[in-house]
DNA sequence: GTTTGTCAACCGTCCGGTCGGTATAGTTGC
DNA sequence: GCAACTATACCGACCGGACGGTTGACAAAC
């Protein structure tokens, strides 16, 4: 389909290629070195790009927070008309199959952790990110707390998966996101 | 009270050493040598103890699991009988006051990014308290689900507390608790 | 001819791990 | 009772390698 994309410019083969490292061979793995290695650049022409290692994370993750936005505006878009149009997406974007399984998101936690690892403070794109959904969450007309309740899970389920705390099979996540569907109904709980 | 508590032995104080190093400055600031002054040993010393860097790291998560199955079966222990008795447990556990501020959680973190870093593997432990927690949750009389929902909803608010993704106020928090409690009625969604 | 992008060689530091050694407390043989 | 030996616990100098970052050179583009 779009097998006629133009290749890449330097700072986003280093960008992919830090990516790699970090999601194949874990943070210890991406060094400098490695990263131009993978690039296919000298050690100096990364610096060129990315002139300490903190800009390199930097970018990786600023790259993702915008990669997270986009794809959420995506799903977002893609819900029909709805009170809890908002809760729904997220609930969407959860347990929606492609999402589920997807490499990307491997990648992303790779990234994300990568980040922390180095310095906390890189993750504040991210930290947008989310309150700007957490904002948009709460003009759903559903009672209090439910959006967050149902976010927070969505959350615990993708960081299980990351780190390996518990897999859930087909079964169960299907009965997860009923529960969590009885949430997202505006009349719930309504007095 | 127990202000006359024999002095702990050295592997315990390295233990100590090296959870408070990873809490306070991160996983990166844990070096043999800083963990081994801080505990007020040589390096030799510490290497007595702990042959490998890897060997501290499982000895403390190891510890970690230790604390973390005996606190779950504390809260579980002091909750009232009830035909969902294990998941009120993990919504006391993850909602009631004391536990929520409490430092040694932000210090359980800080050892389980630490070892996640070192090797994903070195979770184990881990793995299995919640492995077997989900076991019992399973035992609740409660539609298929909604114990997993709600115990995915606390993991949700604990990781997100710990990479400071949001902060909730009180009214938040309490609102996301109703929200949960309405999953953990036992005629909840009843045919 | 200067700017842009890239390169390879190099440096200083830090860190995990090794190693030879010390001190104290048993244990054994006589 | 004591010498010889062993085990346990600990010390700190040192080594080798890795890693982040610097430098100076160089070629193509403008």
């Amino acid at each position: 389909m779009l097998d006629r994309a133009p290749p890449p410019d330097a700072p986003t083969r280093i960008l992919d290629a830090a990516e790699r490292i970090v999601q194949a061979r874990g943070v210890t793995a991406l060094t400098l070195e490695a990263a131009a290695r993978e690039a296919g650049v000298s050690k100096g022409g990364l610096l060129y790009h990315f002139a300490y290692k903190e800009a390199l994370l930097a970018g990786m993750l600023n790259r993702l927070a915008d990669g997270v936005a986009a794809e959420f505006e995506a799903v977002l878009d893609a819900q029909p008309p709805h009170p809890a149009r908002t809760t729904r997406a997220i609930l969407a974007w959860t347990f929606d199959d492609p999402h589920m399984v997807c490499e990307q998101h491997q990648r992303a936690a790779a990234v994300f952790l990568a980040a922390f690892h180095h310095d906390p403070a890189l993750l504040d794109p991210i930290r947008r990110v989310f309150a700007h959904i957490r904002d948009r969450l709460r003009q759903d007309a559903l009672p209090p707390g439910h959006g967050l309740a149902i976010m927070a899970a969505g959350d615990g389920l993708f960081m299980g998966r990351i780190f390996g705390m518990y897999t859930m099979d087909a079964d169960e996540l299907a009965a997860m996101r009923a529960a969590l569907e009885r949430l997202a109904e505006p009349q719930a709980g309504a007095p």
